[in-house]
RNA sequence: GGGUCGGUGCCCGAGUGGCCAAAGGGAGUUGACUGUAAAUCAACCGGCGUCGUCCUACGUAGGUUCGAAUCCUGCCCGGCCCA
């Protein structure tokens, strides 16, 4: 199977540009590709994953990727997928952006000097010095408003009420640049991104044609979404990012292996880099038995392991076992010591009996306010150890459990370890 | 610049002097059922260890009133129309 047949085959093609000549010129040798993250924050998030995975099935399949920092088109904001105006963010926090993201998109592709080696390119870098007059004559004169405005993103905005600024409206033109840019500086003739980006995609492939003659060619990816359509890549508090501090390698676990049956065929084939056909036989093996969840265990232990490492991954998937694997009351003080390595954990006053659940619950980050706690404790969703904590929240002493570990558990899947630590 | 309509809780959106922590929907949380899944049903969904004719909250700052999300004035922001 052929790069392009097996991206087919895993849902990954929404759209290209002449299909046949990308696939003549793929055929031909090394060719270089770019997909553009833009730091709108200090992290990515796993909805990026699906583009830092596309291109390094390239890069494994034999072409060079530039995975590229948006420190100029972060600074303006694209205006697709939203009905209104970005804030602007201002110029340290950008730097602080562009950084911690550079460095995020450093981790899954190959930097290792050969023919297939992966650069990191940063549009601040050929953007910033142009001036305005050369920005307006070099590339605003290749294009029309006319076809601008025809684009979706650009006409939904438009047509909403809250408009678009001129300087959002000139993003567009802002990223044909960089393509036409990396293409002259490092020969990338295919920009990928997500389906959303294929208005400004393409006006970069006609940009390079109109200015330098040439073809360069487009192909974007489906926009991940969870089943019923939504957004991808939220959980409990908000998105799920590849920064470990944000994230923990154990609730990014976590979030692969609580995806729905409908989906993990989805994930699976869109971001394992396993085999196919591979892919296909865990899918049947988890048709026949969807309560084991193999294939959610396979996604979510491959993700793990490549985004945080084989160790994080191991301890991630050992706390997991503890937690959901059997009554965590009696677990050893050994494996309760790597639940509490992994789960939100807090220090316990002394003494325990007698004390409330409610700050140790705040301070785990599960519940934010003493009257959700109260609310919660109504529900008879808290528990210490096995037991369901009465609308008080009172602990007890025999609440602790082996190694002076108290387990407390809100709701069906979160868990928060609280230690005694001996004095002296 | 002028006119006009609007700015309500995480989001959408009702409310046009007291019955308003504010209808309804969505999102979210929890419970039941399960498989760390989905669907379904139900409850909850600003804060306070004091649960109250309490505090905070209806763009913002003032004012009228016994009492304001609701009325008045200034300001800020947005849509549309005119210039």
């Amino acid at each position: 199977m052929d790069l392009l047949a097996d991206l087919e085959a895993r849902g990954l093609v929404h759209d290209t540009t002449d299909l046949a000549a990308l696939r003549a010129r793929l055929a031909q040798g090394p060719l270089g590709l770019y997909i553009g993250f833009d730091p709108t924050a200090d992290s990515l998030h796993v909805g990026h994953l699906v583009g830092q995975l596309f291109m390094r099935r390239f890069q494994l399949a034999g072409h060079r990727p530039f995975p590229l920092a948006g420190g100029a088109t972060g600074m303006i904001g694209d205006p697709g997928g939203r009905s209104e105006e970005r804030n602007l963010l201002d110029d340290e926090t950008l730097r602080h952006n562009v950084e911690c993201i550079q460095r995020q998109l450093s981790r899954l592709l190959d930097f290792e000097p050969g023919p297939y080696q992966a650069t990191l390119v940063n549009n601040a870098d050929w953007t910033a010095p142009m001036s305005m007059l050369e920005f307006l004559r070099d590339v605003g004169k290749h294009f029309t408003v006319n076809q601008m405005i025809a684009k979706d993103s650009v006409r939904s905005r438009i047509e909403s009420e809250h408009g678009i600024s001129y300087t959002e409206f000139s993003y567009m033109l802002l990223q044909s640049n960089d393509f036409r840019h990396l293409y002259e500086a490092h020969g990338v003739e295919l920009q990928a991104g997500a389906s959303d980006q294929w208005g400004n995609i393409t006006a970069g492939v006609e940009l390079i044609r109109r200015r330098l003659g040439a073809q360069a060619f487009a192909i974007t990816h489906p926009l991940m979404v969870k089943s019923d359509g939504s957004k991808f890549g939220k959980s409990v508090g908000g998105a799920v990012w590849l920064d470990p501090a944000r994230t923990s390698p154990y609730q990014f676990r976590q979030f692969w292996v609580q995806t729905d049956d409908q989906m993990v065929g989805t994930y699976l084939n869109m971001l394992s880099l396993r085999p196919f056909a591979e892919i296909e036989a865990l899918l049947a093996e988890h048709a026949g038995a969807p309560e084991r969840r193999v294939a959610q265990r396979a996604l979510a232990d491959e993700l793990t392991a490549m985004v945080h490492g084989d160790d994080a991954a191991r301890a991630a998937a050992d706390a997991a076992a503890v937690l959901f694997g059997g009554d965590p009351s009696t677990a050893s003080a050994d494996a309760l010591g790597v639940v509490a390595a992994e789960v939100p954990s807090v220090p316990l006053p002394e003494p325990l009996d007698g004390a409330r659940v409610h700050e140790l619950l705040i301070a785990g980050g599960v519940a934010t306010s003493n009257s959700e706690v109260s609310r919660l404790l109504a529900q008879g969703a808290v528990r210490a150890g096995n037991r369901v904590l009465d609308a008080d929240g009172l602990l007890r002493a025999s609440d602790l459990l082996t190694g002076n570990f108290l387990l407390l558990r809100k709701g069906k899947r979160d868990f928060v370890v609280g230690k005694i630590f001996p004095r002296g």
